[in-house]
DNA sequence: GTTGGTGCAAACCATTTGCACTGGC
DNA sequence: GCCAGTGCAAATGGTTTGCACCAAC
């Protein structure tokens, strides 16, 4: 963890940018959330329980800026909010997302699953690809066993 | 062209909604705009030149009704608007966008490329896809030949 | 003392909502 | 007459910005 923060902050010193403490509070907040998906309200809550003195905007500030350095990515599921994601060490690409419709969960997957589907991007549309987002929306595993329980809870009830 | 809005209007009325003057005058604008992922603005502005009563409101819940509907794919390319595209008809699932970070423009892929991916989802995380949204960002084509026009321009420059 | 960074409040802007009105069944 | 649909204006809510202030070099 400590390992991480030391290298952002070599990170930001090497664009000429500052690790100040509302930046540190707010990195460490995203660090300790790695898995969560936080919107920039998310994350300012969490800053305010040790730092109750910062502000929203500064929190909104150090947001773009780790993002403009690429050391965050911001994520958008089309629920309004804009969601940050701590880029993975070394990901030369965005990780995945499976976001859940029934009960919004939202998982990651890291592994690349991309490579074959870029070559052809890259050869047939001729096109340089920097980046990419794919998140798939379906029910995810705990829905689905949910569904099944109740569905056997339901056949239980009616032999009662 | 009218026998796409025919069948949209019986989708309408498939659920019980009535394709209005509004309605329909918002649908005609998205069927001349079919390649320009317009945004809720943009729809209104282009609905008013030629029904100039209509409102910015109808615009909006016109557009959430037919994406309700999955008559349009409600889009979000992180640049804090909403983009709105016809779903191609028939088509199950959302096409794949690529997004030019130097020119903005978007180009549309049709074809689908991730039947082996979401394969290998729905078998290793046991999540039941539904749709998914995948957007590459990186230089287009036009772009791209436009960076080796200007490094050929400058070459002659030079020697001149 | 200049400058990057901060906190606060106000501004911004896409989208939503309340409400009175209307037009078709 | 009822009710879905509409237009307008006001409200909402996430995000950005103006500005005075501060702390470090």
């Amino acid at each position: 963890m400590e390992k991480r923060l030391e290298r952002i902050k070599k990170h930001l010193h090497s664009q000429s940018y500052k690790l100040t403490p509302q930046r540190e509070a707010t990195v460490r907040v995203l660090l300790e959330h790695e898995e969560d998906h936080l919107s920039a309200e998310d994350v300012y809550l969490l800053v305010k329980e040790k730092s109750p003195e910062i502000g929203l905007a500064t929190v909104y500030r150090t947001l773009e800026l780790l993002a403009d350095l690429k050391i965050v990515d911001k994520i958008n599921f089309g629920d309004g909010v804009s969601r940050f994601d701590l880029r993975q060490e070394g990901a030369a690409h965005f990780h995945h997302h499976l976001v859940c419709i029934e009960c919004g969960a939202v998982d990651e997957i890291q592994q690349d699953l991309l490579g074959d589907v870029e070559a052809i991007v890259e050869r047939d549309f001729n096109f340089k690809i920097k980046d990419h987002r794919l998140t798939f929306h379906g029910i995810c595993y705990r829905c689905h066993d949910k569904e099944k329980q109740d569905a056997e809870n339901e056949k239980n009830t009616e032999t009662v």
